[in-house]
DNA sequence: CCAGTTAATCGCTAATCGTCGATAAACGAT
DNA sequence: ATCGTTTATCGACGATTAGCGATTAACTGG
């Protein structure tokens, strides 16, 4: 067990300073597919939605608070993050002996945007 | 090479029937995490996503005329659509030797709205 | 009935995924 | 400097995926 449900960062103040990333004009169709298809797959199994669904209500980025959460070993769901980190969806922050996760909100909109281009 | 381009079905009218199928509403986030993972899961492939595209813009279901729009061989295409049915994103119904293929809108509003409740 | 067309299924191989326990790496506190 | 905490990485294993050619099944037209 872990630390009883202690967050990584002020709830309010988020430990992800906001990236100003902004989206991409859509490129060729191809391209298209192969975006949308990394996103997705990103998403194609139920703990890794979990895990966004997590970081979009709580902002603070916590860590080992996704390890209690899920019924995972906490290799497992290094694996997930990891998975979720190379696609774009999510960003992590050294922030101590502690690493924090949060949602990379321009992403997210793109992966909205391009299911909506369906 | 199957027939040069040959369209299954009228272009104007559908031999997939619209089936009258309601999205029910939203059960907990459990079998929503399920769901919306079966979902990405069956679009994390970029000839998957393609073949949905396709099925979107050309309202007629084509089945041979897709494996002629991908660069793979037949029995892989009918993999593809297979996973596809089987997330119930698209039907084939058959219509003579052939099948056709086509959307099931109300499967893909689904996906769009668990897309969205991100 | 037979030949031809179309799509699905069957093996097969290589690659990736999901999961875990164990270990390593980074850090703060003592 | 050492210890405890936290996270990432390393094998290992079974399961799944992606791809293909070959075969089978279903159907139509002579």
């Amino acid at each position: 067990m872990t630390t009883p449900s202690n967050p990584c960062c002020a709830p309010e103040d988020s430990c992800c300073p906001p990236s100003a990333e902004e989206f991409h004009s859509p490129p060729n169709d191809e391209k298209n597919n192969e975006q949308l298809a990394r996103f997705a797959k990103a998403l194609s199994h139920p703990a890794r939605v979990a895990i966004v669904r997590l970081l979009m209500q709580r902002k603070t980025c916590i860590v080992g608070d996704i390890v209690d959460h899920l019924p995972l070993a906490q290799s497992t769901v290094s694996q997930h993050l990891k998975q979720l980190k190379d696609a774009g969806l999510i960003r992590g922050d050294v922030d101590g002996p502690r690493v924090c996760y949060c949602i990379e909100p321009a992403r997210m909109a793109a992966f909205m945007a391009l299911v909506a281009t369906l």
